[in-house]
DNA sequence: CTAGATGCAAAAGATTTGCAGTTTA
DNA sequence: TAAACTGCAAATCTTTTGCATCTAG
């Protein structure tokens, strides 16, 4: 189960942030999909049913949701910048597919041994990871165009 | 020990492209440095010696040496465009300080058992990942500005 | 009512493309 | 010599900023 967009909604009053008929259309076009999007996808999607909304603020909105830890950044070998809903569990990395650009994103990696290794042996104060796996997903290894 | 610029120009050969000697410039730029830059202070290095190269060029050839592997592209949580040598070994990642930029790689991560697990899980074909580790040097630990 | 949000237009960057001239192999 | 490469200028994106107006709480 990932964050409904109205639970978001509480967490943004908790923070203090007001809760914009925008903010709740970014949310709901971000919530609906288990892919990430591009800041320009989401401002299109969510201009099916805002039609007036404008992108600085889809731009705003994204930095806002991240910077809550409520959605997420996805990095992929090329785009570095796109966003998807996090989960609850605070913890989890994307496998991409190369082809189709669908995510799964998964827990229980394993690198917390490997950070202990490495602080010991160059000293950095290691503060967080990331971590992308890529491939080609079930449907697209199937389907060859 | 990392490529050298001369033996990257001989791959260069081999692959049928040319070594022009923006080329060599570039390289030796990037060889000489053990940090991650982005293509403009490439570029402004580069100009140092070699004052008539071209931004464009830079980015030609950042992408040639890339996709011979040649050098490797480091993701941060902000700018996702650096590059810097890449070490023989075929197989490493990053160790980035948040607040100089200083890069370590390592080798020796422990993925395969993830991937396994995830290729059992997912069904995804996995070919690849990206792992970047952020943390603070022992430099900027001690010297708090 | 007021701090915070929004939208617009413009600015600022970053990256790519078209093209004519140059150069490596 | 031919294919590959370069630099320039211009075209494209993408992202950010300034500012006047609006609105959620």
């Amino acid at each position: 189960m990932r964050l409904t967009a109205n639970k978001i909604a509480g967490i943004l009053r908790e923070n203090g942030y007001k809760l914009t008929p925008q903010r709740h259309a970014v949310l709901k076009v971000i919530a609906a999909s288990s892919d990430h999007m591009t800041p320009e996808t989401i401002y299109s999607k969510t201009r099916e049913e805002n039609p007036d909304i404008g992108l600085v603020t889809i731009y705003r909105t994204l930095d806002l949701l991240n910077s809550l830890n409520l959605v997420c950044r996805v990095h992929a070998p090329d785009g570095c910048r796109s966003y998807m809903m996090r989960r609850p569990v605070g913890h989890h990395h994307h496998l991409v597919c190369s082809q189709c650009g669908k995510v799964v994103d998964f827990d229980g990696c394993t690198l917390a041994d490997l950070e202990n290794r490495l602080t010991k042996e160059t000293k950095f104060d290691i503060t967080g990871h990331l971590l992308e796996l890529y491939g080609v997903c079930p449907d697209c290894r199937h389907v060859p165009e």
